[in-house]
DNA sequence: TCATTGAATGACAGCGCTGTCAATTGGTGG
DNA sequence: CCACCAATTGACAGCGCTGTCATTCAATGA
């Protein structure tokens, strides 16, 4: 093994002509395919190893090889859903031998539909992409690539491709009748940065709707143009009991980082929850649940929809034909704070 | 613009005859070189338009071109702490007109060396690497690849080529003087998977040398084998102060996240901080300081170290010549907890 | 008017690998 | 002993693009 500095790596046909064998034949050694001695797969290692080779995957997939890449689009990387999503994608990939190529769209329609391009260009074995809103260009982009492709997060509506997620509709719809269920009757919401935020948009929808059946309304509905942060939920939380001149009962928050801010809001001014409030957010945190008084909340089954929209990638090019949608469904957490 | 499912994608020479010139002309054309002529260019970029093409870098990285994509290799992404570092690197690299390929070590050093394995097969641009413990296997494949290579987190050890991030054990040290200066003495540490962590690692080897230039011992130092989590910091409090016969003053916590489930103990025990029982973490995460009573900790720079990281690489392509060592430093946070 | 220059374009080869098809080998059974 | 088969190896072409060097052509100044 060498261990200088050298811009030119050695190439297989430099293996090749250390093994006294063919090019061909050392492609094939170190792809482990069947078809090679024992003997001349092992003399191929040597000179592989005793040259410090490193595959170039480039020109192998240029040659039609298989690319073991995967692109991966998500709007953001600041709350830990993401990432958590990112992680069932890397485990199911890294055990497939595939690496996700990494692209955060801001939730900007125009910025995904360029990391779209730019990702295509290196010709990934899939895309896996949790949408901010696609643009014409980025569908037809999609469904020209021909290769898998994989929305997640939200299965309200329909794919280019396969779809992988759960309803943020049917979340919020589900949250409200609960929050009915349990005699509450002044309902407000506090969201961050709903403009950007589709899925978050979708719960809001699905639990004004739900109200809206059950002939009740939402009193207040504040939206702060900001990334949810733990703060955010914090400050917004006194905002909006400030500003209303009757508290509500209940503050459907946007997610678990907002409402764990509301959380602390309360301990901070000795609101009692739920006596005094009561307040419900949205994921399922680790976090919420670790609080005192533990959050009640939808879960999501996260980093479920990283490994299930791997699957689907390796499933499609392992020839087969996975579900067009998939459900991973949530769990309704009855916590103590409403 | 197409939109049919179509496998095989349109070259440059099909872009190339649409338009009437040549395809080198096509290749500078798209890629915004300045001797092609207005009228060319747009021209070309009609024809690539109207056929929907995407350029293939795969070809284009063969030829010699370069590469945009940057290895990145991290141990974890269950904490917040790795996103961070991911984001700043995304940022800056997007920037720039490059794609993250990202590696999960595990925290495993035989992982981390197949990883960087896997990921120079692609001839990335660069590297950006968070060290679980290379092999010299691993730093040979570094030292050897004739790209740049950053390792964040941590500058205490010798670099193969750049680093950027903090000293540890520094850290570690800093707070030990800070509990120390507030007149604690009875110390105890509470950390989780340590023997994988070698950060938090080197925060306790810090804390405890500066205890001991003081003269002072730690009285227990408890290592849970589980990743870090706000649920086992709140259980792992409970133990450590179930089995100690002298509660200690102060518990330096591995981190943030194991020292918010501490406080959230605290709270459900009624045990007051800091007056009953002193409480430290370390990262400076934005959910300790929201808390009731902000936690005391070393804040980092994470997204930081990302971007610096970044920036490093992208220095370096430009021919020009970045630090060695960046140290992005930390900032102690006396909060209210200790 | 003519050599000179710079802008714009093109021809060519080759990056390193793999798919396809062909060739070689040793062993088998009739 | 020979046709035949499977196992193993190889020759060849070409994936789609870009670096390098060469060419064209109109504009410029002496």
């Amino acid at each position: 093994m060498q261990d200088e500095k050298q811009a030119r790596k050695p190439t297989l046909s430099e293996v090749a002509a250390l093994a006294g064998v063919s090019e061909i034949t050392v492609s094939r050694a170190l792809r482990g395919s069947p078809s090679v001695a024992g003997k001349t797969l092992h003399r191929v290692e040597q000179a592989a190893a005793s040259l410090g080779y490193v595959r170039n995957r480039l020109a192998g997939a240029l040659a039609g090889g298989p690319s073991n890449q995967v692109g991966v689009i998500l709007p953001s990387l600041s709350n830990i859903v993401f990432p958590d999503v990112l992680k069932g994608l890397e485990i199911r990939l890294d055990q497939a031998g595939f690496h996700p190529v990494l692209g955060i769209s801001n939730y900007d329609p125009q910025q995904e539909e360029q990391l779209i391009h730019n990702l295509l260009a290196w010709r990934p074995a899939g895309l896996v992409i949790a949408p901010s809103g696609m643009t014409d260009v980025s569908r037809s982009l999609l469904a020209g690539a021909g290769l898998p492709v994989v929305e997640i997060m939200d299965i309200d509506t329909d794919p280019v491709d396969m779809a992988v997620g759960m309803s943020h509709r049917g979340a919020g719809g589900d949250m409200a009748r609960h929050l009915m269920a349990q005699g509450y009757r002044r309902f407000a919401y506090l969201g961050h940065d709903i403009e950007r935020d589709r899925r978050a948009c979708a719960r809001l929808t699905g639990f004004r709707e739900a109200l809206s059946e059950a002939g009740l309304i939402l009193d207040a509905c504040v939206s702060l143009a900001e990334p949810s942060s733990v703060t955010l939920g914090r400050r917004g939380l006194k905002q909006l009991l400030a500003q209303s001149d009757q508290r509500p009962d209940v503050v459907y928050m946007s997610n678990d980082d907002m409402a764990v801010g509301g959380v602390f809001h309360c301990m901070a001014q000795g609101i009692r929850l739920p006596q005094d409030l009561a307040l419900a957010g949205f994921n399922g945190l680790e976090l919420g649940q670790t609080l005192p008084v533990p959050l009640t909340t939808t879960a999501t089954h996260r980093t479920r929809i990283g490994e299930i929209a791997a699957d689907c990638i390796l499933e499609r090019l392992a020839g087969r034909e996975p579900a067009r949608s998939t459900d991973v469904g949530f769990t309704l957490i009855a916590g103590g704070t409403a």
